[in-house]
DNA sequence: TGTACATCAGTGAACGCGCGTTCACTGATGTAC
DNA sequence: TGTACATCAGTGAACGCGCGTTCACTGATGTAC
């Protein structure tokens, strides 16, 4: 991603430029390589333009990750609407925009659930998690409505469902997973198909206990 | 942890006791903090002594990662050996085991998965994570003869189950969880419990279809 | 048991490097009159 | 429309720092005889 000759002295969007080059850096090679003299060279721009636009290297990695939450959110949004209006296949929709998230903007992914991440020291930031999170909260719930899912309280199954799409995502962005063995693009639909039939499985299955 | 007073010049196994402080620093710190400078001088030894013990800092990650596989297996072993002879039993206890050795061995569980990580071109390295999956492989397909689990390619089953535990593990490592709703020592049993059930159900579900 | 010597595993100074960040500066742009 | 000036967003040199790694060295240890 070489940015474009620029138009003149001024840059017209260095800011943004600078989160797009810095998420190519880290989707190729991780973010410990990312260092923010050659992310301005890359930019095109002398060491000291970025200061301009971010505090300190921290503040470019929130935005980064602020960036990322928002765009898994709308993703996600879409490609629920955009399913069948049941709630498992609303359920399986939001689980493979998220897998889909991850392989495709890897960069943001990899900077959002970074350890020691500044999320938890950004209140924006900490905002943009929850509202995406809510999301699935929301469709889980749908399901129990519709008994597709076991009654109860529906935290285990939102932290199972947010589980297994992130482990499948972060497996897969990581390289973990045997490629030989396994296509990841046929292996994300199966596992979130697998999870919906086994939630209306059980529910299936304690309900006529319960009755 | 910082290091016993050593003996006299020689150290005695300053190979090992760079590990551990390499893995108690990451833990700590993050795979980004882990200089071998900083290292050394945390060993109580010149910053020169470490190349004695390994070629370079790709090659000290590698032996952290090596370890960590081979502590992962044994601790999965372990604790499915204890469990009841049930295969559903036997799952939830690997499962357990996995995020369990995650959050106890932070330091490892960063090198092993890290993006870029050294396993794909360390032929030991890869051996040792295989022998690792492989052991939940076993115990899924022992679900699936004894009908606790649907039959057919077991494939997507044990993505499904390794996803599971994996992002479960990986969530809480990075303090994505939010640990004010939740307590993930007490989620982790809950999730790999429902995994259990969930496959049992689906099993019996399609079971009954089928006849 | 004692001595000579090879090898092992340390020391610590030195190297070159790229980093994050600062700062005085300057060219470009926008606005008031 | 033209001019003065404030502000914005660049430049590029400079800073101090910690890093990975190398290397000539030396003290400690093990072994052969």
């Amino acid at each position: 991603m070489r940015v474009k000759k620029k138009a003149g002295y001024h840059h017209g969007d260095l800011r943004q430029t600078l989160i797009d080059v810095s998420v190519d850096v880290i989707d190729r090679d991780g973010l410990e390589a990312l260092s923010l003299r050659a992310l301005a060279t890359r930019a095109g721009v002398s060491s000291g333009a970025p200061y301009h636009h971010f505090a300190d290297r921290a503040a470019l990695l929130a935005a980064i990750a602020l960036e990322g939450f928002e765009r898994l959110e709308q993703a996600m949004i879409e490609r629920r609407d955009a399913a069948p209006p049941d709630p498992v296949s609303r359920l399986d929709a939001i689980g493979q925009a998220y897998v889909a998230f991850a392989v495709s903007n890897t960069g943001h992914f990899r900077v959002m659930f970074r350890d020691n991440s500044p999320a938890a020291r950004n209140a924006a930031l900490s905002a943009a998690s929850q509202k995406a999170y809510r999301l699935l909260f929301g469709v889980v719930e749908e399901c129990q409505r519709v008994a597709a899912a076991p009654a109860g309280d529906p935290g285990p199954l939102v932290y199972a469902a947010w589980s297994l799409v992130h482990g499948l995502a972060t497996l897969w962005v990581d390289g973990a997973l045997p490629t030989a063995r396994v296509d990841p693009a046929r292996l994300a639909p199966e596992v979130t198909g697998l999870l919906g039939r086994m939630l209306v499985a059980l529910a299936r299955d304690e309900g006529a206990r319960r009755a």
